[in-house]
DNA sequence: AATTATCCGAACCCATGGGTACGGTTTGAC
DNA sequence: GTCAAACCGTACCCATGGGTTCGGATAATT
């Protein structure tokens, strides 16, 4: 019962940051925050994550893992392209626009001068880590007759753009509210035939 | 030379916090850093501006200004329909993915939750100037017979997805630096091309 | 030329928060 | 049961930076 205990705790603390972080956003977080919430110490914060920087390392990394086991579920069935296009639209739109995503973006890119190291995990583990699996996945469905393109990678931005627009960077600036599933719905659906209008094998 | 003169001081003084917004980052950058830069008296940045935010407040309205006439310049002519695309979307890209609008944003989104003015001035000055012009341009060109759509607004925003991709928001995290002229002119006249293919009135 | 308003530069005040030190307590090993 | 390690809570240290004050200088006004 010593490492469970560990890694519950561990656990606990990372809940604590998190929340404390979609609250009141990164710079207003503060080491005693996290601790007073958690029911830990300062002194252990800093000797478990070296500082805070380290901390939200940890939160990145834990929250990234999570999404991309969601994602990839998505991509190695055989639905129709058009579902599974949407499919994993609606999972990144929902992601990418929910309130937890929104907090640990804002914090990489308020740091992304001073502290880059938040912003370069958050890109490693979340485009990084994703992105090859829906570039293979585009290169199946081409060598299958279903998708025609030049370049896959130049493709996978291209569905990124049409499913986020410019919705992502007006929630990171906070000046609209995270879409209900319906709006969610309705984008990613159209994303997906927005992509296959460009990139549908059968013209 | 009183009027001229004050206004000219002024303008020395946005100088100064943009560029050290652009050398250190918003919250790096302290008001002692842009007294100095400007040779001006910490005094006089509050008796004109208010307190750090109302700083950089006029930063952001004025560059949004220049940003403003530089594209609607390009929205009034008739050259044909793509090339008026790829020629906003080269000056918009070049504009939101260069140092300057970057660190803007970067700002706005920092202070997104303690402070949203920022994020708001940057709106209204910036997308919600801006994007109706665009819009009155589609209308425009469907009112031709040259596209065709439901909804303008939803239009627009997919031109503006087909041209950002996520390239804007990795520029935020600073993983990728800006683009060179030659990629922002592919970008723009992919986009272009991709928008006709999915608005294009001519079938 | 004299007076007044404005501005510069430097010093100062003080709230904040990252990081450390320490006494008291709990947990785990033997 | 005993001992050592880890941990909690609190107090503390200190660098930072927003905002204010003030004496001396500069420019505008009459």
């Amino acid at each position: 019962m010593k490492e469970p205990y560990r890694a519950q705790r561990r656990d606990a603390i990372l809940d604590a940051a998190t929340a404390i972080l979609r609250e009141k956003g990164y710079r207003d977080t503060t080491m005693r925050d996290v601790a007073r919430r958690a029911s830990a110490s300062k002194e252990t914060l800093y000797a478990w994550f070296g500082n805070k920087s380290g901390l939200f390392q940890a939160v990145i990394r834990r929250n990234a893992d999570t999404v991309r086991t969601v994602l990839e579920a998505h991509l190695d069935g055989n639905a129709p392209v058009e579902e599974a296009l949407a499919d994993v639209g609606r999972e990144l739109a929902g992601l990418l626009f929910g309130d937890g995503a929104v907090a640990i973006n804002r914090a990489a890119i308020s740091e992304a001068r001073s502290d880059p190291v938040l912003a370069r995990i958050l890109i490693e583990t979340g485009r990084e880590a994703t992105l090859p699996f829906f570039v293979r996945y585009l290169e199946r469905c081409r060598g299958h007759g279903l998708l025609d393109f030049d370049d896959p990678w130049e493709a996978a931005e291209t569905f990124l753009g049409l499913l986020l627009g410019d919705m992502q960077v007006r929630r990171l600036l906070g000046v609209v509210d995270t879409p209900d599933a319906g709006a969610i719905e309705v984008r990613a659906r159209q994303a997906a035939i927005k992509f296959l209008r460009l990139y549908g094998g059968i013209r």
